[in-house]
DNA sequence: CTGGGACATTGATTTCGATCAAGGGGCGTT
DNA sequence: AACGCCCCTTGATCGAAATCAATGTCCCAG
């Protein structure tokens, strides 16, 4: 269950120096971050932080999987985000976490604490300047996400799932040099209905039927292999060239 | 069809001063947004910006409402914003529109060319933080709007848009004196449909069951009286207590 | 006042996804 | 090996919203 400790003490070894909200930083405003940062680590399937919670803190993502989710009284549950290696966690200015952060693989995040990064952000332009460019990629993502929820089909939502999910892992692999016509999904099915809108019976319908109809195939549960990305796009429902902006 | 022309050479003037992008701003940093700023209007149903258009500029809402929507090939669409005045329009860093941008009265924006004020965001603070700020709050919409489009029925979504533009009213109206616990809504059916990610039947039906339910009353087909707020409230499935973030 | 068009309502029917229900496969623990 | 647990799949049925269709209301132009 453990995986093993990290601690970059110096940000320059740091796997996402390069992506997350410290990309743009020179080296003296990375001491600075050095100096309020920290390191922590969650199970799989462990909730990091509860909505209504005194946040005092601000992180990055370093390694693992979480979501970002909502839910009403009743029980039904809505994730608002997914958050990859880099992505950042919580908000300057707000006391209160607004949603639930679950790790949904063990995890390790980049901690700051708020006060010390609430001032750092007035002081170095560097981090607010790419928070911003951070944030509005997110609303461009949240954006995207509206259109999945409110118009898509249950299929058209499946294939939208499955052609992020490929872009990002793409991003990452980059140069690996193997062509990776595959994704390991890193979510449940039932992770999958909670972001897509649906029921996991549905997701697991839709899985079975994209199969069937060879626009992809399984190998176990979590492995999807894209024989043909141009095919999978096409049942995503989107514009041919554009594709989803983020 | 035209509004009376606006052009208030002097941000001071501005009906929007304390909340746009520059409710920052000093009066010097508002020397040099006053030297890149012009207006344009809009006349109602006018599309302002397609997507794909080339963007030359970023501009704020100064009087009327905008929504901002995507559309599938086969055209369902899908809004995914509402401008009121003060909201901002455009992305720094982007060359061309995302979104379809439409006038839904008439409308007036105030332009910024978009190289210039890319500009100020690096060398003035106070609008780079100010508009840092107002990207999370429509990333926190956006998000509540995830949860809406994804998991609540029909009513719950009609009740919730009544109750969400109630209070973006509210506080535009804030110490009119008179109680006023009536809407005018700015949409029509159809454009509600486009938000909520029904159709327009379903719109119309629905929020005839609201009204012979005694949780609105019409006035016109515009005008939504709200004999009880907290019941309307109950109708929209959030929480009695935190309710939308926004 | 009359006709036309935009917007809205209501009814009948269909359909997609939810719900209810049963069972299968993989895996770690004892 | 056997049990239990979690995750997943598949089937049967139900129901909320979509779709198809007709009608109503308001407002403006002629």
């Amino acid at each position: 269950m453990n995986q093993s400790v990290v601690d970059f003490r110096d940000c320059s070894e740091c796997p996402i120096r390069h992506r997350a909200v410290c990309a743009r930083c020179e080296p003296g405003e990375l001491e600075k971050l050095e100096d309020i940062k920290y390191y922590r680590s969650f199970a799989a399937g462990q909730t990091m932080i509860w909505a209504g919670d005194r946040m005092d803190f601000v992180a990055s993502v370093v390694t693992g999987v979480a979501t970002l989710s909502q839910t009403m009284e009743d029980g039904r549950t809505q994730m608002v985000g997914l958050l990859l290696p880099s992505d950042f966690i919580g908000r300057p200015g707000r006391e209160t976490a607004p949603y639930n952060v679950t790790a949904v693989s063990d995890i390790t995040v980049c901690c700051f604490r708020k006060r010390p990064f609430e001032q750092l952000l007035v002081s170095t332009p560097h981090v607010s300047q790419r928070l911003l460019e951070m944030s509005l990629d997110e609303l461009d993502a949240a954006r995207e996400w509206m259109l999945l929820l409110g118009r898509k089909t249950a299929r058209e939502k499946i294939a939208s799932l499955i052609a992020i999910i490929a872009r990002r892992d793409e991003g990452l692999k980059a140069g690996i040099g193997r062509e990776a016509p595959f994704v390991d999904l890193p979510l449940t099915r039932e992770a999958m209905a909670d972001y897509l809108g649906l029921t996991l019976e549905t997701v697991s319908r839709q899985v079975s039927a994209l199969k069937r109809d060879g626009v992809i195939h399984l190998e176990g549960k979590r492995r999807v292999v894209i024989p043909d990305m141009d095919r999978l796009l096409e049942e995503t429902g989107d514009d041919a060239d554009g594709g989803p902006l983020v």
